[in-house]
DNA sequence: GCCGTTGAGGAACAATCGTTCTTGACTGAT
DNA sequence: ATCAGTCAAGAACGATTGTTCCTCAACGGC
């Protein structure tokens, strides 16, 4: 019953999920969600209830679309370039944006981001059969290097033995 | 002549990038600025010219404040193991947020950034005569850590021989 | 004393923010 | 055909955004 959707909720959360992955939370207006998924006002709050839900929902669809996959293919990383290719050419913007702009000010989203984190850890330590803090730091240089977009610097790093951490 | 200020610039300045080190540039309010630096709207505007001008100043006393003493200091360090040290015990908030979050929007800051952190590797390639990709990749595994606010995992992962990077 | 200049104080601007309301279109079931 | 229920369309809400205007206060030089 009920006037069918024009719009395909899939599709709009994945649109959330570009819109946000390049620009900053404040820097997204309801009014950009609007025109970019195609989804009118009422129906945008009628679903998510808020612009916030809109967030949180693409922040999730990110986490299970491309990290999520990323963590499975982790696990069967036999090195530790592998890992850092693997991260370096994934998709992780909204993830990335979200542990340096909205985490601090979200604790929800910092929950979510810990949990995501914490999974890319896991995946390294098994896989590479490391302790957790260094698979910890390994993350957080493939999150360094994803930040400054070079990863040219990524693959001549990998060229060459890179022992510098002592 | 005139009328003297009421204002410190330069503590004004420092209030400012103190702000936007905790929040992104969309959420600092011209409002939390003016509160916050004790520094009224029509001196704000006659002074800084912007919103933005004010942020472009703040941005350049944090790299003139924070970071280039870094460089300073990261130019006699004797090992990785020190560099690492160093770049994630240092006060980068502004810095880091800048490059997540202003750079893809604005190509002055852009610019700002990436002349800040070249200079980051090329003292890091000086001081411990590395190629110039491994210097760009030891600072973006720092800057990572960063990120993470995790800088207990440098600790251990510095007690350790840690050469993932293959 | 007065004058020119500069900053403080605060109201006010138009624009945009996130959110809600009202009205009408479309649906399956009665 | 009518009904209740869901959604689309767009105007409209008050609040907040960045910015400007106007008036008064505080100084140095004449």
């Amino acid at each position: 019953m009920g006037r069918p959707r024009a719009f395909d909720e899939d599709m709009a959360v994945r649109a959330a999920v570009d819109l946000f992955s390049s620009r900053a939370y404040d820097g997204v207006s309801v009014d950009d969600l609007v025109t970019h998924l195609g989804v009118h006002r009422n129906s945008l709050y009628k679903t998510f209830g808020s612009k916030r839900g809109l967030y949180m929902a693409a922040l999730r669809r990110h986490l299970a679309d491309d990290v999520r996959p990323l963590v499975n293919v982790l696990t069967t990383a036999p090195d530790a370039a592998t890992v850092l290719r693997l991260i370096t050419s994934a998709d992780l913007g909204l993830l990335l944006l979200a542990v340096a702009e909205r985490a601090p000010a979200d604790e929800e989203v910092a929950a979510e981001v810990r949990a995501a984190l914490g999974a890319v850890d896991e995946a390294i330590a098994g896989a590479l059969g490391l302790p957790a803090a260094q698979a910890t730091a390994l993350t957080a240089a493939a999150l360094g290097m994803l930040l400054r977009k070079s990863p040219e610097s990524v693959g001549t790093a990998l060229s060459q033995r890179l022992d510098l951490l002592v």
